[in-house]
DNA sequence: ATTATTGCAAACCCTTTGCAACTTA
DNA sequence: TAAGTTGCAAAGGGTTTGCAATAAT
């Protein structure tokens, strides 16, 4: 009951606590820009969403590392071999279209969780997860340069 | 009627000549490696199947880059930010089971490539593709150390 | 006080690039 | 001999690490 009150930011803050975490003002920031981005970024965007400038990039990594920890941190790989990052609900994870021009990147609604961790259990693999991620040049990169 | 009896070895060879390309022992020896390996592969362990041990990495890399213009090269994105080279018939691509520990990798047979063309299109996106690749610990990774 | 967090600077890893020397067709 | 390929060496880019200074509980 308590805990459905709870907010994601609440709920992070939580987990980093009960692992011994301090939380700092970088902490918050960056789970706010992370939540209010609602979508993969880089760590660069988001030490500039979360209003940062003189936090070094350095401290931004290993925040995104402690999110990971907590199991609340999507990593997206692109096409060219970089990462964005973005929050999930701990333990969840999604699927997105990713501009390979703008990176800009929108969520779908598909999932083969369930059909691919039976594969892979048949093969004898334990501690499964996957990446799905569909790359395309949206419209606005695509329409022609003005 | 001729092309059916080429090789995807000939076949790569020829697409790399219409391009302008010249053959060297070291794209022979390379795509031979590839193809024996069957499987994904970094850099330097299809340096390794090559047997090319005074070759330079570089020289893999360029390599790889030309059978990637020919369309005939996909590239497997690990976890933790490297990815591995595998051939594929030209405009093909495949899926993988891969253990996070060993980096051995086996063919899935799945694939959502029209659902996600479909929805891709759907959002305005075009030149699609999509990567999902499935992680986990095999059996021989997750058996106690001995 | 104790322990986590931050900055600094350098290292890291894989990959790419510029340029000159060398092959291949 | 013209154009592609290679080696060399260095740069590149995103990410990580060691260490000392700083800040949170």
């Amino acid at each position: 009951m308590s805990s459905l009150s709870h907010s994601l930011l609440e709920t992070i803050l939580e987990r980093m606590r009960s692992k011994g975490g301090r939380i700092t003002q970088n902490k918050i920031r960056i789970i706010k820009a992370l939540i209010d981005l609602d979508h993969p970024a880089s760590a660069e965007e988001i030490r500039e969403q979360a209003n940062l400038p003189a936090t070094k990039i350095v401290t931004v990594y290993r925040n995104l590392e402690v999110l990971s920890e907590i199991g609340t941190l999507q990593r997206v790989p692109l096409e060219n071999g970089t990462q964005l990052f973005e929050l999930t609900a701990p333990g969840e994870h999604y699927h997105h279209l990713i501009c390979r021009e703008c990176h800009q990147a929108e969520r779908l609604d598909v999932c083969l969780g369930e059909e691919l961790r039976g594969m892979a259990e048949a093969h004898g693999y334990s501690k499964i997860n996957h990446i799905m991620e569909v790359y395309g040049i949206c419209e606005k990169c695509d329409s022609p340069a003005t």
